[in-house]
DNA sequence: ATCAACAAGTTGATGCATCAACTTATAAGA
DNA sequence: TCTTATAAGTTGATGCATCAACTTGTTGAT
């Protein structure tokens, strides 16, 4: 597409198709919990780790760390959601700090339905449709993608509820 | 990962390390960028599309569609980068008004640079590690997803530069 | 027990993406 | 030509992601 000998046409074309397909899936399944549910990808990441989160009160690095998410980003996120009233910033330990950070019970419903529709849209647009040889492809592919940039660099390690 | 019975253990990996390899991928790429040219991906993509309009002006909204972006995203894309100066505005036609845009010198200089950088990115990081067949397979799976999503519903067509 | 160093957490600022509302051009019909 | 409908473009608001600066707790050495 782009004008140059760096790379052939057909490279880049692979490169732009894969681009926009990986885009659009994203899309489609940020959309369904958006439709569906009425949250973002992001709410969705804090819902479900603190859902399966030890107790019923977590520390923020410890959800920063499920999500592999940094403190002010959690924060930030907390925030937003904790006006929603998905979760609650409450008292954490004997005396009267504001430490830890738990479901609201509308969070806990909302979290538990979100999963299993979260999960049907993964298998109706990802995993169904794809070809066995492709599933092989895509997961030697990404791992080796990981391995190389996780190997020499940060460690980006999240569960952050894929997509 | 997450227990239910929707997804298998071995699907849900899948899901999960195939979300995080692209995240990565799509991350060295702009870090690329922004490293060894100081611009986001954004700035990058709406560079790329000037360089390669007709004119020296062109309207905001064939920038728009070249770029598969809503207008107003344009617009406060293009107010961003005119203050950096690598993007002005200027007058278009017989009259003073302020329509058209086009490539500072500096823009361009910036865009001639930053296409081989960032094409040589792509090709160590994405093609160069990829084989044969892993390229067949995410080049019909990519196909497959588009059709799948463009078919039905809106186009999203776009150079957007590709990450 | 005090104080210094470090960890945990918040806040503010900036850029990007998106939606809705608004203004201004342009073009078509009367 | 005047008017009005539609297209083009801007602006404001909100959420998300990231960086830096700041506050507050905790810990540990003396």
């Amino acid at each position: 597409m782009i004008e140059t000998d760096v790379l052939k046409r057909e490279e880049w074309d692979l490169w732009d198709t894969w681009m926009r397909a990986q885009r659009l899936l994203a899309q489609e399944i940020e959309r369904g919990l958006q439709r569906e549910f009425g949250i973002s990808k992001a709410e969705f990441s804090v819902l479900v780790a603190l859902l399966r989160a030890s107790g019923p009160q977590v520390r923020v690095m410890a959800l920063g760390e499920a999500l592999g998410w940094e403190k002010s980003r959690v924060s930030h996120q907390l925030t937003r959601m904790e006006s929603r009233g998905l979760v609650e910033r409450t008292e954490g330990g004997t005396s009267g700090r504001r430490t830890g950070i738990g479901l609201t019970t509308d969070g806990r419903h909302l979290a538990e339905s979100a999963i299993l529709g979260h999960l049907g849209n993964v298998r109706r647009f990802f995993l169904d449709p794809l070809s066995p040889e492709q599933a092989a492809a895509i997961r030697a592919w990404s791992e080796s993608m990981i391995d190389r940039v996780e190997l020499r660099g940060v460690d980006t390690t999240a569960l952050d509820a894929g997509a």
